[in-house]
Parts: C-alpha cells; structure tokens; sequence
DNA sequence: CTGTTAGCGCTTTCAG
DNA sequence: CTGAAAGCGCTAACAG
C-alpha cells in the first residue's frame, strides 16, 4: 500500500479549513489566528509535510536554483571552484545543481537544455574543451536566462565572464626558470582549443622572447589531458633529445606529476638537473619529493565571484548593455622541484 | 525590455490552433497532421522553445531526477562513484542532482529535504560521519521516497544498501603485511564515526590476533581526516615510539602519502625499514617513489549498482518487505611500497 | 485530426 | 481572520 506524500488540500481538508488557509499558516502570514496555525503546523508535521516546490517554482516563475556546468568534478581545480559558487549561493536560499560535460560539446549541449528546462534562474558554464559553436548558449541569451562563463573563454560571446589571468601565471613561471639559470625550458602544452592553454602557450613564448631565449619547436609537445599518464609520453619524447631540456613548465600539476615520475625513473635529478614547475596547486603537489613548483589560481575566488556577478543579474534587470570581464591573479609558489 | 520564454499557449496563439495540438506536435503524437504538425516544430525552434518541466513534472508526480548525497565531491573515491550512477542511469533518461554534506549532519538534513521538495524521485545517499539520527531517512522512507545507502552504513536503518567489503580489503593488506615478514604493523585509524573505518580497524585486529601477533594499543593512531596533512602527525608520533612500526597500514592514500613523506624526511627506507599499505586507489597512487601499494575499491561498480537497485526500487512497486544489501569486493594492489 | 475541459499543488487577490 | 477563485504550463481524457 502506497501511502501518498501529504499536500496542502489533505491537511485542510482533515481539519476542516481551506487550502488558502493552511498556506498562510506554513508561510507565516500574519492574517491568522494563533490557534489554527498552531493546529496546521502540528498536522504537517505529524503528516511530514513538505512543500511541493515543483507547484512553487512554477507559480512563481523562479527556482532558487542555479546550474553550473563544467567540464569534469573530478579535478581538485573545478571542485574548489564549486565549492567557491556553493558558499557564495547558499546564504541567498539558492541551490546549485552541477552538470559534468565530460569535455564533450554534445553532453554540454544536452545539460544546458535539461536545465533549461528544469527553469534554473541561471547558469555558470566553463565550455567543454570541444565546443566550438555556441549555439547553445546563444539560446540562453536570446531567453534572457543569466548566463556568467568562467575560466575557459568563449570568444566571440558577448556576456559577463570571469578568468584568471593564466598568462600572467605562466610568464611568471617562465620567467622564473629563466632567472634560476634555465636555458633550456619546455613546455608540456595543453589542447590548444582551450583559451587557458593557449594563453599559457603564448606567455611561454613570450617570456623567452623578452629574454632573448630563440624559441626552439622541439621543446614545445602537446598533450591532451590533465592526468599524470598524460606528461608520460611528452616527457619521454622530450628526455631522449639531443640536446634535453634543463627545465619543463607543463600545462598543470597532474601532468607534471607524470613528468616528474619519468624524469625519476632515467635517474635525472630535480631540481639540478631539470627544474619542473606545473599549474593548479594540487595538494598532493606539497607531497611529493621534490614537492611540486606550481602556480596556484584562485579557484575558490573565481567561483564566488563568478556566482556574485550571476546573482546581481538573477535580482536585477538582466541589461546586457555593461558587460562585466574580470580576470584574477595567479601566484607562483616555488618549492623543491625548481632551483 | 524582457523577452519572455515562449509556452505552449503561446505558439498556440500564434498559430491559431489549440494548446493540446501543439502539445500533440511537440510529443510526435500519432493523432495530428504533418502538416500542422511541421508548422508548429518550425514555430518552436525559432521560438526557442523550451518546455517547462516544472508544469510537467507536477502533472505526472516524477521529474526523473534522483538525488545522489555524498559526503564531499573531491576526493577521487566519490567522484568515481558519481560517475558509476551518472553512467547507469543516464539511458534511463533520468537526470541526477549531487548534493555535498560536508560531513555535516545538519547540511545533510537539508539536503535532503531540498531534494524531498523538488520531488526527485529517489534517493542515493552516502552519510556524512557525523550522522548519527536518521530522522531524515526515516521521513523519506515514511513517505515512500526510494532510498539507496552505500559505502557507509546506517545501522539499526533497514533499506537497500550497497558496500564494499572493508573488511576483507582490510585484513587482506593486513594479512600481506605479515606474511612479507612485517612484525610492528601500526594503523592509522579512521574516524570511528564510520562504519568503513570501524572495518578496517576490526579487521587489522583480527589479522594480527589470526597470526599471533599481539595487539599493541600505541600501534594504532587516529586520524580524522583523509588528505596527506591528516597524515602526518600520526606518523610522527608512530616514529617517535621506543620500537617504531616496521610497517604502516593507513586508512585511505590520502593520509599514506602524509605518512611516507614523513617518512623519507627522517631518512627511513621505504619498504625496508617501513612497509606502507593505503586504501582506496587514488590515481595520484602510482606516481609516488616508492608507488603506494593500495586496496582498491569498485567504486564505479558500487556507484552503478546502487544506481540499479535505485532504479528498480523507482520503476517497481517500493515493497520494502525484501530489501537487498549487497557486497564487492576489494582487491590489494602491491606496489613499490611494501616488500 | 482538433478543441475543450479539468487538474497536478500552490499562492494570491478579492470578498466576506 | 478565513474562504473562493484564478492561474502558473502542461497533458490526457472526452467530445466532436
């Protein structure tokens, strides 16, 4: 036997008042009597009242929730994002409803409907490394759902947006293993259609260039993930040439994780030998020995801010006309695997 | 000035045809022309149509959403579980919200009604360590809520449930320990809140006392945490001892690579002076020198099988009278850090 | 093939 | 202080 979930209506029917009447008494209304909202209050709870939001929402035309979409969870950089959008949302009653891409356009393509759907009151979207077209997101412009991009770009979209400043982040490291002595620095790259990866690519060049380092091709390999198994090969390639490096930047901590365990492993020693700094701060990177040079980003802040920005339009009139970019600054925290 | 999302009524109006045919249209009803049937899809893409699913979720009492609760989302072990539930149940069409504890039973009550109001139709929960009520179980299975529990367990609560078998996990890295001529085996314990904890402190207990190994109380440490930090002063404490343990059995990677490198900081060979046995898997696990040896865990499989027995609870009458509680099995992974 | 009607659970006027 | 009625957007009978 089922028992049904109570409503509003069963409660007033089983004490005798009407619908209306039982709303105000769980909604606090001051037009009531101390002693039927005392009663309804019992009642609900008795029956274990609770509210039917999908009724609400659609009343009201407005969820309280939140979507936020991102490529993975799994890494510590987007989970200490969310935690970031989480704090920030929370104290406002909204709820915040995570979607994982997967790094594939089509499943990104797929939540932003479903959430759409569900009505969200708005969305925080760091694009899929595959997303090419925005079509998607156009969608939700054209709706006048709020929408704020974060850490990867999408460019051409005009709409608020909130980065570090991975250029910054990468010239400082570059920079660095050039002023340690470093002649030879190359660099583990990301996919290149990210706008992160291409950033850091770019300040890699450019902070040779200013120290009139010659860019040399050889030391630039790409990679396609962020996990320790990605710097395995790249790393490989790069120990077996002629002339290896005397330094590595990778595109983050995982794949110099990778690195640093190839580098090891052919008896090379770190830092005399190679310098590594990678990106992200991982807290394993602490951990390991040599521990990790890296470049830490402000994750945690970019995701309040980037929720703070998405509230204010939520409240506000949506005007599309003062669009707001921020950037944040990245910090190099230099330990034990560079000089 | 506001765009409103298009509705059913509206395209209905401007088509001149009734709501329930554009309903038929969107729904490929078999009742309706192709003719009408084309004009209304081409209305609705330009349109942008999107259907709201809070009117319809309310009209069929399901939302094909599940609830999915866990204890935090970083840690590589829950992840790994999401994405078991997020596979199993995505060609089922049905959409899942995470929601995160913090350890908090107060975060986990709200959580919970959260997603009682927004009418998910079930519930897949892991409980925070300070969950010691389940008067927020107990609600949801008096109103008929579907409810999975896995990894942790709710005593004294009866209900579905799916685990790993700590225990076995446990005494068999324990057991190897032993047999690999390790005779001051030490544990860092878990938070004894946990049921896994509770496990695999139990079965370090029996391994010993199976081989005639006495049980030495400054052997075993707590800890309450799961990341490297949570490690080391437990080690610190274990090396300070007149005998210190010639091996360590810890309750998770996290705090096994806290321990080891507190370890090769006192200039201690690792495994010949000390053997280290974690738990759980970590992907970082492999890259360390010495690589940890670990007992992995199916979390996918655990994740994927909750989600099953989930679903069937959802699609079939909830009869609570034959509930399943299910076990799988761990495996040890030897690695460079144990002899 | 299409329109009308009712109702999912809730709040909010507007009357009493 | 309380009730009646309308409506959020949608679908599912029931008529036509």
């Amino acid at each position: 036997m089922k028992k049904k979930r109570a409503t509003i209506t069963d409660i007033a029917e089983e004490l005798g008042v009407s619908p209306s009447t039982v709303s105000r008494a769980l909604n606090d209304h001051p037009a009531i009597s101390k002693k039927t909202k005392k009663a309804v209050l019992k009642l609900a709870r008795q029956r274990n009242y609770q509210p039917n939001l999908l009724a609400l929402n659609l009343l009201k035309k407005r969820t309280n929730t939140i979507g936020v979409i991102v490529p993975e969870i799994t890494s510590h950089f987007f989970s200490s994002v969310i935690n970031g959008i989480q704090d920030l949302v929370k104290p406002f009653g909204v709820n915040m409803i995570i979607g994982q891409s997967n790094e594939s356009y089509e499943e990104e393509k797929s939540i932003v409907q479903t959430f759409a759907s569900i009505r969200v009151d708005g969305f925080l979207i760091s694009p899929s490394s595959e997303t090419k077209k925005y079509d998607h997101l156009e969608s939700l412009i054209q709706n006048n759902i709020p929408l704020v991009i974060f850490d990867r770009d999408c460019e051409g979209i005009d709409i608020d947006k909130v980065f570090v400043d991975e250029y910054n982040g990468a010239f400082q490291a570059v920079e660095y293993l050039i002023q340690s002595g470093c002649k030879r620095i190359a660099h583990i790259a990301g996919s290149q259609t990210l706008s992160t990866a291409r950033h850091r690519l770019r300040a890699y060049k450019d902070a040779l260039e200013k120290h009139s380092i010659p860019f040399n091709a050889d030391y630039v390999v790409q990679t396609d993930g962020f996990s320790p198994e990605y710097g395995i090969e790249p790393t490989r390639r790069l120990l077996s040439l002629q002339t290896p490096p005397d330094a590595i930047f990778t595109i983050n901590d995982g794949v110099a994780i990778g690195a640093m365990y190839v580098i090891k492993d052919a008896g090379i020693k770190i830092p005399e030998e190679i310098s590594i700094i990678g990106f992200d701060d991982d807290p394993h990177s602490t951990y390991f020995k040599p521990s990790l040079s890296t470049v830490w980003q402000p994750t945690y802040e970019m995701g309040m801010l980037a929720a703070r920005i998405l509230m204010k339009r939520i409240n506000t009139n949506n005007d599309l006309s003062k669009i707001r970019v921020e950037s944040l600054f990245p910090e190099l925290i230099v330990r034990g695997s560079s000089m």
